[in-house]
DNA sequence: TATCGATATGTCGCAATGCCACATATGAAA
DNA sequence: TTTCATATGTGGCATTGCGACATATCGATA
C-alpha cells in the first residue's frame, strides 16, 4: 500500500471509528488493521499525535479512564464540531473518489 | 477538497493521462481539473517537480517538442517501467478505496 | 522466577509532497 | 499596449505519516 495515499484520509478513518462509541487510541488502530484485512496499517506512533491534533480542534473529546488491572487508557469520542466535521469529510471523500475515478477511466476507455 | 487527500493519488493521475500518449504539464494539469469538472484542482507549480521525479524513477521519458507560434513544451509519455507503475498503483489505489470503505461502512450500519 | 508478547501511551527527528509566491516568456485578443 | 491564456520553472513552507525509541502493566510460558 502507497503511505502517501493515507495521507489525509486517516482523520475521516478515526472520525468514523468514534461516531458511535468512544474509542481510546490503541484500539483504533488495532480496529484498521482488522477491518481492512492488513491492507491497511497505522502505526499507533501517528496516531496518538492525529488524536492530539483533533481534539485541540474540538473535533474529539478525551477523557482518562483507569480501571483496575489495566493500563489507563484515553477515550475520545466526537464531540458536535467533530460530527459535523465527519459529514463534511464524507463527502468529500465520496466526491474526490469520484473524481478519481473520472479521471482515470476516462483515459482507460 | 481536503488537501490532503491528494498526496499520493496525484502520481496515479499523471501516469494514467499519459497511458495512450504524451502529454506536458500544462496540459496534464488542464486536464485534470476538466475532467474532475473543478473538483479537483492542481497547481502547475507542483506538478512540474512531480514530473521530474517521475521522470528520474524511470517512469516517464521527456522530450522538448518546438514548435513556431508556441512556447516549447515538454511531453512525457510512458516507459515500459512506468506503464508496470501505473499497473500496480491501479490495483493499491482500489484495494486502498475498498479498505477504506469497508471500514468506514462498518461503522456506519 | 525470568522473560516475552500483547496492551497502552508517548516523544523526537525525518521524509515526502502539495501549496503559494514569484519569475520568465510567447502569442492572441481587446 | 495591456491583458489573458499558454507554458515552464524555483524556493520556502506546512502538513502529516514513518521509524526508532521510551515507559509501563499484565498474563502466559519456559
Amino acid at each position: 500500500m502507497d503511505r502517501q495515499l493515507k495521507k489525509g484520509s486517516t482523520e475521516l478513518l478515526v472520525l468514523s471509528l468514534v461516531e458511535r462509541r468512544a474509542r481510546h487510541g490503541y484500539e483504533i488502530a488495532k480496529l484498521i488493521e482488522s477491518r481492512s484485512e492488513g491492507a491497511l496499517r497505522f502505526h499507533v506512533a501517528s496516531l496518538y499525535p492525529l488524536l492530539y491534533r483533533l481534539e485541540a480542534r474540538g473535533l474529539l473529546e478525551g477523557r482518562w479512564v483507569e480501571r483496575p488491572g489495566q493500563r489507563r487508557r484515553r477515550y475520545y469520542k466526537l464531540t458536535t464540531e467533530g460530527r459535523k466535521a465527519l459529514r463534511l469529510q464524507q463527502s468529500a471523500w465520496a466526491a474526490f473518489v469520484e473524481a478519481m475515478h473520472r479521471i482515470t477511466q476516462a483515459e482507460h476507455a
